[in-house]
DNA sequence: GCCAACGTTGGC
DNA sequence: GCCAACGTTGGC
């Protein structure tokens, strides 16, 4: 018999669900969202006027849609830094203004232009983040690879999403190892 | 509508 | 640099 390779079981449809719902008043929730440091770091936000930045370039439909249909305002948000060495969580942002159209989409010089977003009928979004504060400890991708209370994390499960959703509880585990 | 080819992401 | 995991594209 050959070996086979085992694979985390898919999400099931509707998985993500709970990114959507109606929340209680005042429900604050916490995302993920992705840079590779050596285009744009955490520290690069942190010398950014009123150390805020409008998230673009987001070009995928699923993080478009927790981008655009989940955040609001004062949620928030883990920084991680992708293709790094270590890959890790950084820092803490929060969106301080909801999803408004990317611009960078109708621009034929940029490179995230996409002919195929009207300025009238825009099909790309974008939030904008403010750095909140560094975490006093980086948690690592193998940090959060060893926590089983993280094992259904988005990132872990849906890696090259530039925003993904992150439950109460993996926030708080996260901010135990990274916030001290 | 199927599916092969191709491009991107990002871990390793 | 390699490659797995997808998403997108386009021929049919």
């Amino acid at each position: 018999m050959p070996a086979r390779k085992t694979r985390a079981a898919p999400a099931p449809a509707g998985a993500w669900d709970w990114v959507f719902a109606p929340r209680r008043r005042g429900e604050k929730r916490y995302w993920l969202a992705k840079s590779e440091p050596d285009v744009f770091a955490f520290e690069d936000l942190w010398a950014r006027p009123d150390r805020t930045t409008p998230w673009d370039g987001v070009r995928n439909f699923t993080a478009r849609n927790f981008l655009r249909d989940g955040m609001r305002l004062g949620d928030q948000v883990l920084f991680y830094h992708s293709n790094a060495d270590p890959s890790a969580i950084v820092g803490i942002c929060e969106v301080v203004r909801e999803a408004y159209p990317d611009h960078t989409a109708f621009d034929r010089n940029d490179p995230h232009f996409d002919p195929g977003s009207d300025p009238a009928a825009p099909k790309w979004f974008m939030v904008d983040l403010r750095a909140v504060r560094r975490l006093p400890r980086p948690v690592t991708l193998p940090d959060l690879k060893a926590r089983k209370e993280l094992a259904g994390m988005a990132l872990l499960r849906i890696g090259r999403l530039s925003v993904t959703p992150v439950r109460p509880e993996e926030w708080r585990v996260i901010m135990a190892m990274g916030d001290r």
